[in-house]
DNA sequence: ATTATATATTCTGAATATTGAATAACCTAA
DNA sequence: TTAGGTTATTCAATATTCAGAATATATAAT
């Protein structure tokens, strides 16, 4: 199978700025659930499984479904390190043009009601 | 400026198999003249030229012309390494996946008519 | 000015990507 | 079964990309 043509398709399911941000999300955050990346996100669940469909046909991650929620983490290690380079080569480039790149935190706000690993803490908090 | 928006576009002017390939002769090459990436791909000269106007928009490559040619390099060393770890990532997924990627060898054939400093060797042993 | 050679651009239709809106599917609890 | 919450898919309008064909531009030599 051709290299260059997979590379390709990978360096595709890469373009789009709210995929980079989702890949963030669960190289920082490790497996999430779908609740938690849209609230992190700020965008319209509809949205984002959009983006996680495609992320998910790149083979870039995977899913897992517990009850009503589905996790999803990255496939492997390579990807973090793929994020890593792609962001330092573009602030490489940025200010090689002069340009001075802001990368937005990507936290999740107290009000998120989801149950996922990440959020479930404060959950339980209430709880208790 | 966003961070996601440059990486993403930087990414898309990546998600391009032909892109990818004149980028890797520029890379293996260094600076050479469109004529000989024109030969090493064995595409039509229009389109290469399309392709190299998209890397140059995308602000990863420079050009220079000397007479009748138009010598392209990389801007910097760190498309390099972009582009050794995004083969390197592409071919751990692929492997991940049960593929396995072959990289055709990017060499010009004893034919090549330019004159660019790669090519310059032969045509002075035909001179001389 | 003409010719030749190297490179760039413009135009075009087909294919694909983007994104909002609506809705479907899935799981749990009652 | 019905209801409610979480996630996925489908549809449609628009925008962008792809790649071939034709043509334009730049430089050099005559």
């Amino acid at each position: 199978m051709d290299g260059y043509e997979w590379q390709g398709s990978l360096m595709k399911a890469l373009a789009h700025p709210a995929r980079l941000q989702i890949l963030e999300v669960l190289r920082s955050d490790g497996e999430c659930c779908v609740c938690h990346i849209e609230n992190i996100l700020g965008q319209r669940q509809a949205y984002i499984s959009q983006q996680l469909s495609r992320l998910r046909e790149a083979g870039l991650v995977v899913d897992r479904r517990e009850g009503l929620n589905v996790f999803y983490s990255l496939v492997d290690d390579s990807i973090s390190r793929l994020l890593k380079v792609t962001r330092q080569s573009a602030m490489d480039l940025a200010s090689f043009n002069g340009v001075k790149l802001s990368f937005r935190q990507l936290e999740h706000d107290e009000s998120c009601p989801c149950t996922c690993p990440n959020c479930g803490v404060q959950d339980e908090v209430h709880a208790g």
